[in-house]
DNA sequence: CTGAAAGCGCTTACAG
DNA sequence: CTGAAAGCGCTTACAG
């Protein structure tokens, strides 16, 4: 019928007279009439929703604020652009990357996915519309598109802080439940060749693999042969750092100088302020998902490359090593 | 055609021939034939998807961890269940209350929506399964069903514990802009209500309007007649009061007692940790969502009420009142 | 200028 | 036991 010209504004080349339409808009409104979305997306096979997807369940917890500011980007973003966002988390994934693509969804962005990269290699291959939030080195297929951050540039000038204060011992903490992430290991290894290129040596950065509560602090710290700072690779493994040397009466920054990863608003909540590297989070899910949309709209395949930088929120946690 | 018995297990009533399947599942291997999750939406009439309706657009963000809790609490919930979860602003709300039942949701659960009665009166006219995640004490139709917090529960706790403690002056403080939301009065009013069972009187209960950021405290305190404890409606309002009261060195809790709403986590990082009236939000977000999700399925139409209890969380930020 | 018909990709009731 | 057909509610190309 040409019902729909009327409602939804459709069909700009076809014309209905006057009277009629106000018929139809009349009944319509009587009937308490509402277009379904369904069936429009069917025909239309567009569904003006993007999917986030997630590498792990948890995301909206633990010591920081990453996900909620994600969150704050995505939906801005998308609210605007008209756009619908639907959570997806990893059983969705692994378990049938089919689901991803049974036409759901115009779009998807996959944050911080690093493992399941045949699930990634679907969604490319099936032309879904698809963009990496993630750390700019970890993306290796030059074909894919993604919005980076500078892990290395943020892993240079924490030890170009820590260097230039005096340090020349650290420690690189990682948590243990991390391992399986490549992005702990990759600051990792970002710090220790920033180090090296500061001056440092090799063996003045030791990696330290701890639980995720830092409970392994307090074993470490009577025996830490001369190390004089130490970095982790969140925000929320150093915040945990922070609360075990206030329970061991170790005076941060005086005795010990610490830095994360990440910082958000809860490193001022801390005590000491926690120094760290900062990455814009919300602004740049809000850059990712604008691409994103646009990467829906324009049918160009070059694919789209953007790498945010990182800079260093020096606050309270980090001070000269204490002379002895 | 038949294919759709083979591959989605329909129509278990209805036989087909081995071979015939075989041949049936290869050629869809081969063609990567997947099934269009809408074209399934339209004829069976569900999504199954739950749509998340919010008051306010800023929500994942605040020096809160409330919406974080939520969030996994709700994906949690529904991921198990087999549901999706869409995330809708209030923009889609207030502006076209149409697009919440254009067929996209299976069900929907409104988060702490106070404002805008008129488009819950129409999602639950339109048979829309709907729960509320709300202040019991503001639900007033009993026809709709809700998952509700005790916040008369909460107030009565904050009041006896600092009445007990010796308190006989107190300032409840509400943020400026949240003045809008009924919530920040009810909790004022129950606090108020509690204070006089408690055998207090109303001229000992002062209500304080605040700017969010608790700039105010400066020039209130100076000023203070005599208050020796002030209670936040908020969690985030009450970490303002606690940075501005360090800033103007004022000790917490020797010379003034600080107590909050809605614990999180973030508690524990302030300095000192902030008492506060807490609500397990995860829990009561996942189990809403199993209440909708149970709606759904079942047509009674019988209207589910459920409250939650609260509970005090206390930690360093009250004591005794100053002695004089 | 307007109305009737085809088709989006499924599911299921029905005919053979 | 299996295949062909109708229909979910839209949009749009087409016929009148």
């Amino acid at each position: 019928m040409s019902v729909s010209k009327v409602l939804h504004g459709r069909g700009v080349n076809v014309r209905i007279g006057a009277e009629t339409a106000e018929t139809i808009r009349r009944v319509a409104k009587e009937l308490e009439y509402r277009p379904n979305v369904i069936a429009r997306n069917l025909r239309s096979k567009q569904t003006n929703t993007i999917g986030l997807v997630f590498d792990e369940t948890p995301l909206f917890g633990g010591t920081t604020r990453y996900f909620s500011d994600l969150m704050n980007g995505v939906t801005r973003a998308a609210f605007s652009e008209g756009y619908s966002v639907m959570l997806c988390d990893s059983l969705i994934g692994p378990k049938d990357s089919n689901r991803l693509s049974d036409g759901r969804f115009d779009g998807l962005l996959w944050v911080r996915m690093t493992a399941g990269q045949q699930i990634l290699q679907d969604a490319f291959r099936l032309n879904l519309p698809s963009l990496l939030f993630a750390d700019a080195s970890l993306v290796t297929d030059p074909s894919t598109s993604f919005i980076g951050w500078d892990n290395q540039g943020a892993a240079r000038q924490v030890a170009e802080h820590l260097y230039s204060l005096g340090h020349r011992k650290v420690g690189f903490v990682i948590a243990e439940h991390s391992i399986v992430n490549p992005e702990a290991r990759v600051r990792a290894g970002h710090f220790r060749e920033s180090w090296l290129r500061c001056g440092g040596s090799n063996d003045q950065v030791e990696t330290l693999i701890w639980a995720a509560n830092a409970s392994d602090f307090e074993d470490w710290y009577p025996n830490r042969k001369g190390v004089t700072a130490l970095v982790s690779w969140s925000e929320s493994g150093a915040i945990s750092i922070l609360e075990r040397a206030r329970a061991c009466n170790v005076q941060v920054p005086a005795d010990l100088s610490v830095v994360g990863f990440d910082s958000s608003s809860l490193c001022d909540l801390t005590q000491p302020k926690l120094t760290a590297a900062r990455q814009p989070v919300e602004e740049m899910a809000a850059k990712a998902t604008e691409f994103l949309i646009r990467m829906i709209h324009s049918s160009d395949t070059d694919p789209l490359h953007f790498v945010f930088p990182s800079s260093l929120d020096i606050r309270e946690s980090t001070a000269r090593p204490p002379q002895r």
